[in-house]
DNA sequence: TTATTGATTGAGACCGGTCTCAATGCTAAT
DNA sequence: ATTAGCATTGAGACCGGTCTCAATCAATAA
């Protein structure tokens, strides 16, 4: 009757103990894989284990070890390809090196990232890996600091944490993307980007608090004063969050007066909304508009014509910022690093110079 | 001298109880949120737990709960947008309804399920839902039911696995699809599909052991054998599991003397692919050859021209399997539900008819 | 005034592992 | 024969919560 099945109880250390007839501590030893026992006892308890089918319980040992083996990843928008991408990069370090990998969208909020950053560290992740959404506030990732985990920032810079951070050359590809357009000729380049920001309206690079799109702001702009551009802020375009603001940020664009012959799309989410309006309007690319876009999304390279692009190596991004903080986790003390990822601007056929209405340089 | 802080020890219920002059139950009652508690006392408690910024252990409290609030999810490949959209529509729910999510990928192979999923248990999820790769090697997911866990699946059902279960009608989607291609009058259909399986030739159903593979591919036999097409069989290409595979397979297909005048995709990957081929071998669409895809993915609207796809709403999939698991979860006992979302056909301009070379009918 | 009742609070077991330390047994050295 | 020394094994504390049950106390009823 003692061998009556308990109801579902999962079976543990102890019962396996009892079965092999040795202690809880003998059993836990080779179950854990840890201290020295004979190899009979091993032998014995092992076969009481795969009888019971025993199955251990990590939560029960992360509590006692401290560790999860858990890494923690806050990221914008997963359905962004850009970041599917990226938490594949990491989620295949993080399995190779016996990781798991708990997912949390933002939404690019700030409140739902500090929500999730802090059930993040009541599931006691061991480390988190970041895509902060803006650099004003920042308390929640100081809190992450203070209780001792390793924080990893993903695409975005904090100028001010001196942590692990793995970001692409954001200025630079910008400009070499708009000195493409200045290049041929454009000189009223609309940059369209996804920063929620109350009135829209750009004014300055400090009111944008994301490092990524401040910088690529920085390159765009830079850019078109070198080709002799006025006040380029102008073209600035913010609060394409979504499609339908994309949308409206776009025919609004495109309806005024002197609308701008070439586009440069922050994310290609932004770009296909971009795209599809113009096709809306019966416009040609590149014969009428030209584009260009960040990141080599799948269906930039099958439309007519297909897109220029800046590739950013989503995929490596991930993987390196993975890599960069399991170094980390598993003990090693180096002082923290700044990777900058290049990127590379794939020359499609979304380019060519402005209709002829009032002429190039 | 006892204000001194500890290393970096994180705060327990302990350490609030002792600042707050109560007993560690107490503490506990208010921290945890049960229980009965003097409006003081909560009050005191409260201020202590602020001062001394407690965080709960969400380890501990899963251990002795034995609920750890997470759900874990397995699902074949995340970079497929079908899959980033469902598990999108999982973790929303998920998250709305206070449960955390742990993804894993399978990649579609078997062995690496099984041991995403005795990780997954190990890690004491609630509750699972599996887009199970095949349906020979089930035993994990016996394992899971024996657990007491509930197990939902996603998109694919098992015939002899009584369990909440959201498909789409593949059956019928590849019907309609392929009526809409036999209607045109085309009679030499490929069916591209993703089955991972020694000898890539197709011979009969039983061979294909995940049922929404085995469904469409019922389901475009059947349509093809309505309107006459003997031995369809032959049409189906096995083995599209990744892109250069895909690329292989439809390189052959179109290299064929009596090659085919319309594919259906069984994936907007597998499509992407096979569109890109056409291109390259300077094919057009629908004049040459007409193409429909499972999976309105975002580039199927932007080519020229747009495909026809069977629109899955993988949204609605994640969105309403998650639901079922958390009632189930929450403790409710309804039988077992196998919900069939229905897709709808959406045209675009990838079907014309055959090219003019052998006629209609 | 004393017994009864209900509201609070405290003590301590428990979850399922890990890990320290002492006890035991056996071999080898004196 | 006695004992130091090493390899094994066992007992039990601990991690940080939850939760049961008994104790305390003030208020109400008899």
């Amino acid at each position: 009757m003692e061998t009556a099945a308990q109801k579902s109880r999962s079976v543990t250390v102890s019962d396996v103990a009892r079965e092999a007839n040795v202690s809880k501590a003998t059993a836990a030893r080779v179950l854990g894989g840890y201290g020295v026992v004979s190899e009979k006892v091993r032998a014995d308890v092992l076969a009481a284990a795969k009888a019971l089918d025993y199955r251990p319980n990590e939560l029960a040992r992360s509590m006692t070890t401290g560790k999860s083996g858990i890494i923690g990843v806050v990221v914008g928008d997963i359905e962004n390809s850009f970041f599917s991408f990226a938490v594949r990069g990491i989620s295949d370090v993080a399995r190779a090196a016996g990781f798991n990998v708990i997912l949390a969208n933002s939404s690019e909020q700030i409140e739902v990232e500090k929500a999730a950053v802090r059930v993040l560290i009541g599931k006691r992740v061991d480390g988190l890996i970041v895509t902060p959404s803006e650099s004003r506030d920042v308390s929640h990732l100081r809190e992450i600091h203070r209780s001792g985990r390793p924080l990893a920032l993903l695409d975005r810079a904090l100028s001010d944490f001196d942590v692990d951070t793995v970001t692409v050359d954001d200025r630079d590809a910008a400009m070499r993307a708009t000195k493409i357009l200045t290049e041929a000729g454009h000189r009223n380049i609309a940059y369209v980007t996804a920063v929620d920001f109350a009135g829209r309206e750009y004014r300055e690079l400090k009111q944008i608090y994301t490092s990524s799109v401040r910088e690529r702001i920085e390159g765009f702009l830079a850019a078109c004063r070198a080709s002799g551009v006025e006040k380029p802020e102008r073209f600035v375009q913010l609060g394409a969050t979504n499609s339908q603001e994309t949308r409206t940020i776009t025919e609004n664009l495109l309806s005024k007066h002197d609308r701008p012959t070439a586009i440069l799309a922050s994310d290609s989410l932004i770009a296909l909304e971009v795209f599809k309006v113009i096709r809306e309007r019966g416009l040609r690319i590149p014969e009428d508009i030209s584009l260009i876009t960040f990141h080599d999304a799948d269906w930039t390279s099958v439309t007519s014509p297909p897109i220029t692009v800046i590739d950013q190596p989503a995929y490596t991004l991930g993987k390196t910022i993975a890599e960069l903080l399991i170094r980390r986790l598993k003990g090693e003390t180096h002082t923290p690093k700044r990777v900058v990822i290049d990127t590379s601007l794939i020359e499609r056929g979304s380019v060519g110079p402005p209709p002829g209405i009032k002429g190039g340089q």
